[in-house]
DNA sequence: GACATAATAGGAACACGTTTCACTTTGTCC
DNA sequence: GGACAAAGTGAAACGTGTTCCTATTATGTC
């Protein structure tokens, strides 16, 4: 539980190792928004932190643990920030509709930083495993948040339609990180989505 | 039309060079097969494949490139193995889930290539983009031609949910590839994304 | 068949993720 | 406040993807 490079933010730990794990997560996300996946280099992103490269290492065993977890506090604060006000819609596949078009013009508003989170995800393996589980549980929190908000009971439908939706969602992001399809082809194969399975 | 490192078999190009391009397909898939991505060392491709590190550059630009390109065409192979015999199972819904287990069946039968292969695909950036289309465009194929045997003419829909089918198999391929499902949970996504959607 | 051109071989060199190690600083417990 | 462990520093070194260069070998043209 006192594990430094655990992911939760209100992680236990010295306001000295919070601090640094935040100038580490801070320079990543600057480094990521600069220049993308390439750009993020570990040498670059200690040294911007401020801290040593092994140290780095102590903290996130790899550049892909790194972005992973970059990823995990966007979605966090990205949550947070969902949680506060109602979402605007009269029925699911609106309110569905207007979560995931919100998430994706943020994430398409700085093209580098979604291409490097984005990539990270998508490359992570088996050592990744529980920092990747906690992107997709807080993706389909939101998602089935949206579904039915203030509910809390929710059907097995509802957590299978979530789940497809939120893989509709990575794949589209993943095609336009390469290029595959336009910001408004995105937008398009999410709503034809929500709209086949919310019907 | 003469390049060497296009994806589709029926390329132009001398005798040798087609036959080179074979050897570091099938020194690729070996590799991979063996011992996964980490496995795939270009060094090693090209000493199998019997050519020199330099001109396996020429042919694949890159290593994702070339594990791309090893996947599409292992695609290439199941697609005209199913293109001959008619799809099993009296509705869409029974035939699309036929060929996507099938095919997955035969990926988890070959773990380390399936993780090689999978990662490859989904780390591709744009410069990518023409290989990673063909895959596209082959799985699309497949699962219409599931949906509607023999049917030439289909609808908007019809692209659409073999579209949204296609992203959820990629999505609980990565889940499968990163540990976080089982096998039999990503037959389960599959069996109840086509549920929801060709119901 | 001789020549021009392209393709290949062989290998050095470079870039960046990762590991390692000797040393120093920081924090904790008595 | 001293001793000990944990954490951090700084730099070297290693592995593998990628690039580059020169000599050699095929290939196609006249």
């Amino acid at each position: 539980m006192t594990s430094v490079n655990s992911l939760t933010v209100d992680e236990l730990g010295s306001a000295a190792q919070r601090d640094r794990r935040k100038r580490i997560l801070d320079a990543t996300i600057a480094l990521a928004s600069k220049g993308g996946f390439d750009a993020v280099q570990m040498r670059a992103v200690a040294e911007r932190a401020d801290v040593a490269l092994g140290t780095l290492y102590r903290y996130f065993p790899s550049k892909i643990h790194l972005l992973v977890s970059a990823l995990a506090r966007e979605f966090e604060r990205a949550e947070a920030t969902l949680r506060d006000k109602p979402i605007p819609g009269d029925n699911a596949a609106d309110r569905v509709i207007f979560v995931l078009k919100k998430t994706t013009r943020g994430m398409q508003g700085d093209p580098h930083l979604t291409e490097a989170l984005t990539r990270a995800f998508m490359f992570a393996d088996k050592s990744v495993q529980s920092e990747i589980h906690i992107v997709g549980m807080l993706l389909t929190t939101m998602l089935t948040r949206a579904m039915h908000p203030g509910q809390t009971e929710l059907t097995d439908d509802d957590v299978a339609i979530a789940k497809v939706l939120g893989d509709v969602w990575l794949s589209a992001l993943v095609g336009w990180v390469t290029g595959r399809s336009s910001a408004e082809e995105v937008g398009q194969q999410i709503e034809v989505a929500v709209r086949l399975l919310l019907r």
